[in-house]
RNA sequence: GCCGGCGUGGCGAAAUGGCAGACGCAAGGGACUUAAAAUCCCUUUUCGCGAAAGCGGAGUGCGGGUUCGAGUCCCGCCGCCGGCACCA
């Protein structure tokens, strides 16, 4: 029995407090309209990336980024905060469908269960959400306003004079359905037969399926798109006002890609017919020697010559069975056929040959190039290949090796000789609109969001077809919720599984429900805004409640901390952003971005520092840790591994080390009697504690405190060690010693702290104290010991009066024999003192 | 190729431009024990001298620079990790 019991008693009072916890709602939030609201208190707002609910279980990076934000949300509540905490699950996708697929079990029975095993891991680490605002995105009641957030969208329009998203209503022109937020398109989607099913670019790695490695081809398809190119400029603007990595808003900007040039209007020579390109060197014009359409682009039919065309057909036939592996690799040699045909360049009135090539895409721009071989590295390589000519137009400001990409002075361009590079590119949009052949244009490579997917574990569209034509339900027919089926298998063709139900897709004697359900992006893009309100039946959010939770801080973004994954990075963020900001322009919310400060934690790896996964045998489990050495420990170790941005290793000696110190921390408290019970331990008295635990006190208070603050736990961590090493050994041990560090230590180590306060008999709990402040007078010594140094190298050592005079410290450092020993012959040049620190004596 | 991030003991790491290595792990030694576990104490960047207390030198990926003083700031390299990838 002794030789297996624990260093301390967490088996027994970890999942007493988590019962505790979550059977008195411990940390629900009151919202505004609650009885028991507290309108004094400021709000604070953290919120974790929701889990996709995995048969796997939760992993240790879960905890990591979930540990960090209980800490700051126990952290504020003592400090007098409403705290909003909340969780939930993202809980539609892939896994779950194909795991009906295999065992014809309805897709909702494995995410129900899925769900009820991360709650009850979730609350065997201790986390302090609130569970009564508990939502996934599966629910019927949840997706109800997924859908009619879709309806937004369809029923709105980007007014590109108010640059706000408006209802369809205001727009006056003929085709509201060419400009709805969310439309229809054919658009080529990734199908993969073998699977039986289209996927996202995401389920795509080097052109073949993630799932099965099968190959993946292109196929048109119609399919509903949503207009976040119409917000690229906005999405990039809202960066500047938010706390956010910069890398991550580097890459937001990137994947936006906005680029300032002028598209200009090139004449085909025989036909007449009108080429417009985008460039971002309109300074350039006069190099251009050749054009470039895209293999796709409409006109090179028409273009083409009788000699020329089994070439270009042949060369279009090949391109178009290219998957996206084979193109890229491609990318390694230049490839393209001439049309036959010619273009007029506006500027000098020269003749260029017009070629088709796959490095020019459909998807950018207009499809077609001027190619300037002498300031174009790619149109160089393609001149060189095909012996086209190259003509330089910018003078480097110093000579450069090779295709000259950068800023110059503009030669052989007629009326821009001698203009700088930006001015000549002012010089000529202006001539170029003047002449009615072209414009200053900003494109982006941002692509609109291809928002249907051929799937049945989805939010159904809220849309039905009559006549070819698609319209909108009405909000009281929300939610439109999947039919039940018993077979999940695809279709073997591209049509959805929601097909397959007539009954379920006939919606009246002329209408047909749409089949394609939205992809997992959905639910998560606003979800945050569901847990403010999580049970509101008449709108997606209260309004009091958008403006309590989500407003009030005069920030742009709502949610005050908002920790997860890098991996996040632009889709889920750039997503929810969009949607944000729709809503908000049409008035439903009071701040224009979601996320007001976004930290990202760092991977966790496997003992062995490789990612950790099934196949490399590395996995640790949030489960297997908490049964050894208890939640507590798991709490500590995640948080004490190193910076939590960082990526670092697993170490289970790391975990036996923070194990060690709950021991430690325990019996400062306990003792064990004769019998082998724990008992208080009786060194523990009302005593006033020494100076020098006095100051170690303190300085535990301020530098945990600071640490919280800067998300710095580890060093908090380590502070409470030192806090720790100091009364260890104490006796008799002021009592104050823990009622001091137990507070300290709640957010942390909640279920330890709560246990060993109710046991001393202190008043209510650990995690309700109020958050305590250092008092600075007693972390001054009356001395101080500096570092005296000859050169900048330590010679020796001073002890002084703390608040002694520069001057008294230089005498005393002048006068060391050590010092004077270390200057010999030299002379001193000047000292400098740096009071509290050291005095460095500049000998030459 | 382009854009980010990071390089400090045997390991995880710490250090407002001010004594490099706090705290933890591992290792070694000791106390307690019949023994082990647990616990507690000591040592532990490295090299040289010394029986020892100690003394001296070197040291934060590499090379320069700024400064009284650089892990920290600046310039140029090298390496590792992550993202994007023909975006005209």
């Amino acid at each position: 029995m002794s030789t297996q019991r624990r260093p301390f008693p967490f088996h027994e009072f970890e999942p007493k407090w988590q019962e505790h916890w979550v059977s008195r709602r411990a940390f629900r939030a009151a919202n505004p309209g609650d009885v028991d609201f507290d309108h004094s208190k400021p709000k604070y707002y953290i919120l974790d990336m929701f889990p996709y609910p995995s048969g796997d279980g939760l992993h240790v990076g879960h905890v990591e980024g979930y540990t960090a934000t209980d800490i700051l949300a126990r952290f504020h509540r003592m400090r007098g905060f409403n705290v909003l905490h909340p969780m939930g699950w993202d809980a539609f996708g892939l896994p779950a469908e194909q795991y009906a697929i295999k065992t014809g079990r309805h897709p909702r029975e494995t995410t129900t269960r899925n769900i009820a095993n991360f709650r009850r891991q979730l609350q065997a680490v201790g986390f302090s959400y609130d569970w009564d605002r508990e939502v996934s995105t599966t629910d019927p009641g949840y997706f109800k306003w997924t859908q009619w957030i879709f309806l937004q969208l369809y029923n709105s329009w980007f007014n590109p004079v108010t640059r706000k998203a408006e209802p369809i209503a205001t727009y006056t022109g003929p085709d509201p359905d060419s400009v709805r937020l969310a439309y229809v398109a054919k658009m080529p989607v990734n199908w993969c037969p073998q699977l039986g099913t289209v996927l996202a670019n995401e389920e795509i790695v080097d052109g073949k399926s993630e799932v099965g490695g099968f190959p993946v081809e292109r196929r048109p398809l119609r399919q509903w798109m949503l207009r976040i190119t119409a917000f690229a400029d906005r999405l990039i603007e809202g960066l500047d006002g938010l706390d956010w990595p910069e890398g991550i808003k580097l890459l937001q900007r990137n994947w936006i890609g906005r680029s300032e040039g002028a598209s200009v209007m090139f004449c085909e020579e025989s036909g007449g017919a009108k080429i417009e390109v985008f460039t971002t060197r309109p300074d350039t014009l006069f190099g251009a020697t050749y054009m470039i359409l895209s293999p796709e682009h409409p006109l090179v039919g028409s273009i083409t010559t009788e000699v020329q065309r089994a070439d270009i057909e042949a060369y279009c036939t090949t391109v178009a069975s290219k998957s996206d592996l084979d193109r890229t690799e491609l990318n390694k040699e230049k490839s393209g056929v001439f049309t036959g045909g010619y273009a007029i360049n506006p500027v000098n009135g020269e003749r260029l040959p017009i070629w088709i090539a796959d490095y020019v895409l459909m998807g950018y721009g207009t499809g077609a190039i001027m190619a300037v071989p002498a300031h174009d590295e790619r149109d160089f390589e393609f001149a060189q290949k095909f012996g086209l000519p190259v003509r330089e137009v910018v003078r480097p400001n110093e000579a450069v090796e090779g295709c000259f990409v950068g800023d110059g002075v503009a030669i052989n361009s007629g009326f821009l000789d001698g203009l700088s590079t930006p001015d000549a590119k002012r010089t000529i949009t202006t001539w170029l609109e003047e002449k009615g052949l072209g414009r200053g244009t900003v494109n982006f490579k941002l692509r609109d969001w291809l928002f249907s997917r051929q799937r049945y574990w989805g939010e159904p569209f809220p849309i039905i077809w009559e006549d070819g034509r698609h319209h909108a339900l009405a909000e009281d027919e929300l939610p439109v919720v999947q039919p039940d089926m018993d077979d999940f298998k695809p279709t073997g063709t591209p049509e959805p599984p929601l097909s397959k139900v007539s009954e379920w897709v006939r919606y009246s004697e002329k209408a047909e429900r749409e089949t394609n359900t939205m992809p997992q992006w959905a639910g998560s893009c606003w979800y945050y805004l569901r847990f403010c309100d999580p049970v509101n039946g008449n709108r997606f959010v209260g309004e009091e409640a958008d403006r309590y939770w989500m407003g009030q801080t005069g920030q742009p973004g709502g949610v005050d901390l908002y920790i997860g994954g890098t991996e996040h990075a632009v889709l889920h963020l750039l997503y929810a952003r969009f949607w944000h900001k729709v809503l908000y322009d049409l008035g439903r919310l009071t701040t224009p971005e979601p996320f007001q400060r976004l930290v990202n934690q760092g991977m966790i790896l496997g003992p062995d520092g490789q990612k950790m996964s099934k196949s490399r045998g590395n996995v640790i489990t949030p489960d297997a840790v908490i049964a050894d050495y208890g939640a507590d420990s798991l709490r500590l170790y995640e948080m004490f591994m190193g910076p939590l941005e960082q990526m670092k290793p697993w170490s289970m000696k790391g975990v036996e080390g923070v194990h060690r110190f709950l021991a430690r921390v325990w019996r400062l408290a306990m003792e064990e009697n004769q019998e082998g019970k724990w008992v208080v331990s009786p060194v523990l008295a009302d005593v006033p504690m020494t100076s020098a635990q006095a100051r170690v006190a303190h300085a535990t208070i301020k530098k945990v405190t600071d640490d919280i603050r800067a998300l710095a736990f580890n060093t908090a961590i380590s502070q409470m060690m030192v806090f720790t090493n100091e009364f260890v050994n104490a006796s008799p041990r002021p009592l104050d010693s823990l009622k001091i560090l137990l507070p300290l230590l709640s957010p942390f180590a909640p279920h330890l702290s709560e246990e060993l306060w109710q046991r001393l008999g202190f008043d209510g709990a650990a995690s309700t104290q109020t958050w305590l402040t250092h008092d600075e007078s007693l972390l001054i010594d009356n001395e101080v010991e500096l570092a005296v140094q000859v050169n900048g190298k330590v010679r020796d050592r001073l002890v002084v009066a703390r608040d002694a005079s520069k001057e008294a410290i230089e005498n005393a450092a002048r006068l060391s024999a050590k010092v004077l020993e270390a200057i010999g012959s030299g002379t001193i040049v000047k000292v400098i003192v740096v009071p509290g620190k050291l005095v460095n004596v500049v000998v030459k």
